[in-house]
DNA sequence: TACAATGTCGACCAGATTAGTCGTGAATCC
DNA sequence: GGATTCACGACTAATCTGGTCGACATTGTA
């Protein structure tokens, strides 16, 4: 598996955000309740998306989480980077890009799938996540009122 | 990472059967000492390339191991899964495809991925990858001459 | 100022996976 | 019968995953 439940979570989290954000702060525990994640679990993550400028936090009564920057701006590519390290699909990719030179046999195919994946995740923000969330939402409304 | 080196090495080690095709059994022990992999550890690895039909072994003295089909008829896909099971990128995808009706939010963007993924593996055989190493063999020794 | 709400941080943990090693046994050839 | 080779399962150490927990820092409010 390439993604472990980090990038999963996180990804989800964020997507919260988006979806609030200009309400102000957001706590952890109404985004753990409404995405269904364990919350001290998610602690964890958005520890890491603040260390990486994702969000900014607040403490205190009224405090919580929000994206520092638009939705729009904020690409897939960049948000599983931070969480999961590498996408490097095998050893030999990721040593190669992070400036090695070593390069396996096959890693000509390898690199290649690795830039496809790349180039697709990079095209997807967080706003066109929650947007694809939205058309779902209306989908389900539609068919539950037939 | 999407790979361990229980579908790197496998390739590599099926390489290294297809180099030898046609010259009889090839030894484990001589297939790790080409590929510089722990031979215990092969022992594994071929045991279930044999299993899922890709090699034939024979005991004895003189015995060794065989590819059962040519080379060209063996995909990277079909023995990377052989050796790594699902290749999905995330779970929810490979849910789906084993059948499952579970599909999380993001999915849609794995699917792509994964299919793309696929279909690149696909289209590369043993053949090929031994043809390639072939090819940096020569450019190797051209490079020495020089 | 006290207290409650909230985030921050690091220690800790159980289970799975990875990357092996090793030993016993089975088949085969001479 | 002995040497050679594969077959198979038990075992292991290290790492990763997916958490939990507790102590502490910060901040708003009464």
């Amino acid at each position: 598996m390439l993604l472990s439940t980090k990038g999963d979570y996180g990804v989800r989290a964020l997507i919260d955000l988006a979806k609030h954000a200009g309400e102000g702060p957001v706590q952890r525990s109404d985004i753990a309740r409404r995405r269904q994640l364990p919350e001290s679990y998610l602690d964890h993550l958005l520890a890491q998306l603040r260390r990486d400028g994702f969000i900014r936090s607040t403490r205190g009564p009224g405090g919580g989480h929000e994206l520092t920057r638009a939705p729009a701006e904020i690409t897939l590519l960049a948000v599983l980077e931070c969480l999961e390290g590498s996408l490097a699909p095998i050893g030999c990719v990721a040593e190669a890009n992070r400036g090695g030179e070593s390069m396996c046999g096959q890693s000509w195919v390898w690199q290649g799938i690795y830039d496809d994946m790349r180039k697709r995740l990079e095209g997807i923000t967080i706003a066109e996540l929650v947007e694809h969330e939205r058309a779902h939402e209306r989908a389900a409304v539609a068919n539950y009122s037939i």
